[in-house]
DNA sequence: CATAGCATCCGGCAAGCGCT
DNA sequence: AGCGCTTGCCGGATGCTATG
């Protein structure tokens, strides 16, 4: 462990700083869920590694180990800096995580509720042949064709042979927004849709809320029914999800 | 090319916590 | 108390890299 003698990073460590490049936090669990194979432990002294050497940061205190809350991990400028010789990355979104050491609690829950809804998704519309490609704001930051603001998500499987995509946008509610947020972001797609700003050929994705629990999903299907009927059509397919 | 030294991988074990 | 889950700590195995 002498700085002195330091190695470079190895390809494990670099896909975890991608990771939370594109979902800006992440947890050992998600991150574990979200590779697939790798072991739980494995992952957890990577990011200790990552940690120790001050790639990332780890937002957590004795009040997260009583609520049961995973410590939460994001980039520090160090980090950053590993990143940019992938050259993939705008400086627009490198000066936006540097921004992440500083962020609210709520941000981070909101982080944290994508990145997880990229798990779910991928179980449920993934299969062996055809996983599921899972798009946040940092892979499309910019992107003229999409609703503004951008979705939190943008998730498509595409069919080997016709390479047609079924698609979707992801937003997810998880208790970090007030109502009028909630009922703007759906009214956001039927708008962007009727005011013909969808201009591809490509149906317009479904639109899958994630709801933090029964009692916000029996309320969103109700300003979901309410928006579908005064709006001028229909073709915006909604669809409201509970988290795993 | 060989090898020494050490960073990293990864499993075992323990401790803290909630739930039953 | 027992079970399951998470993180922290330890140490042997593995494999990379610097050096001659």
């Amino acid at each position: 462990m002498h700085s002195s003698n330091r190695k470079q990073l190895n390809h494990h460590q670099l896909d975890i700083l991608r990771l939370l490049a594109r979902f800006r936090f992440g947890t050992t669990a998600l991150f574990t869920q979200s590779t697939g194979t790798t072991s739980r432990r494995y992952i957890h002294e990577r990011l200790r590694i990552l940690t120790e050497q001050e790639y990332i940061g780890k937002r957590y205190d004795s009040s997260y180990k009583l609520l049961g809350k995973p410590a939460a991990y994001h980039l520090l400028p160090k980090g950053i800096d590993a990143l940019k010789t992938d050259n993939v990355y705008d400086t627009k979104l490198l000066k936006l995580l540097a921004k992440d050491s500083n962020a609210s609690d709520r941000f981070i829950r909101h982080c944290l509720s994508v990145l997880a809804a990229s798990v779910q998704l991928s179980g449920l519309y993934g299969t062996e042949h055809t996983q599921l490609q899972f798009r946040t704001r940092s892979d499309y930051a910019g992107n003229e064709l999409f609703p503004q603001a951008l979705p939190d998500g943008y998730a498509f499987t595409e069919n080997a042979k016709t390479k047609e995509r079924t698609h979707y946008f992801v937003e997810c509610f998880d208790g970090t927004m007030p109502d009028s947020v909630m009922r703007k972001t759906i009214t956001k797609h039927v708008d962007w849709y009727d005011n013909d700003n969808w201009t591809t050929e490509a149906l317009y994705p479904t639109v899958l809320l994630l709801c933090r629990d029964e009692r916000l999903k029996a309320k969103v299907d109700k300003w979901v029914t309410k928006i579908l009927d005064d709006a001028w059509s229909d073709d915006v397919q909604f669809k409201t999800l509970l988290p795993k």
